[in-house]
DNA sequence: TGACAAAACATACAACTGTAGTAGATTAAC
DNA sequence: GTTAATCTACTACAGTTGTATGTTTTGTCA
């Protein structure tokens, strides 16, 4: 049973609910930026979307609305987006490191932090 | 004038133009690992359509058969996606190194290689 | 030069996505 | 209890993508 793709809304809604843990439909839509907030049914259509993939579930009713919470973990949706884009680089890091300088996102704390993760990573792999 | 957005089959046409510099409708399909080969007229759909983005263009003509090439470079397609993925994570490196080391894709030398760029690129900051 | 093969081009279609309206049910508030 | 607000559930629709078929055009070879 594979984790299912979210798109872009999918994301920001799943996004809403991660950091919330519960919400209703209305919370979720709120949790939009004024500016760029899709009307109330668009959210809902689209909870309703991620109920279908399993991606999200209703935990229960309050009034007359019901509350809903992740059914994947962030951490496994954004692992699968990592490797929906690894796969298009054939798996190859190389060049995603390159552009991620290149375009000035990753500093050299940021590499010194892997470095760092890596190597308890490699420490960890000693004992077992 | 932004480049357009690039699915992942209209990917794999572009990176059998990138490797060939210019190729035909056949030449592309054959491209395909024979087990996965869309019908030719899949791919000439997608390349019709990457025309209209302007990703593509054709060259020449020989024979009764059309020659094309990429319009958008490699790497600006593949900085496209890149920043298309960290939008998503709010543009926050750390996440996504975080998940590449995790699922053992970026090794101890990605990591020192990028170290290296990182400085050259300093160093060519300071002389300006 | 006429038949055949290959390529081009137009059209189609279903799944998925973003978008939202509407009708009817439920709840809250007097 | 009646009404106003809010939700739910259903339906709709257009754009994109992957997939392909059918028809027309072009080129080649006997």
């Amino acid at each position: 049973m594979t984790l299912p793709k979210l798109t872009k809304l999918e994301l920001q809604i799943m996004e809403a609910l991660w950091t919330r843990g519960e919400a209703s439909i209305r919370e979720i839509q709120e949790s939009f930026p004024e500016m760029k907030r899709p009307a109330y049914t668009t959210i809902q259509t689209t909870v309703y979307r991620l109920e279908t993939k399993k991606a999200v579930r209703r935990v229960k009713k309050v009034g007359n609305f019901h509350v809903f919470e992740a059914a994947v973990s962030r951490n496994a949706a954004q692992r699968r987006l990592i490797d929906d884009l690894m796969a298009l680089f054939g798996g190859r890091t190389q060049p995603v490191m390159a552009h991620l300088i290149e375009s000035g996102k990753l500093t050299l704390e940021d590499v010194k932090e892997a470095e760092k993760l890596l190597r308890q990573l490699e420490r960890k792999d000693k004992l077992k």
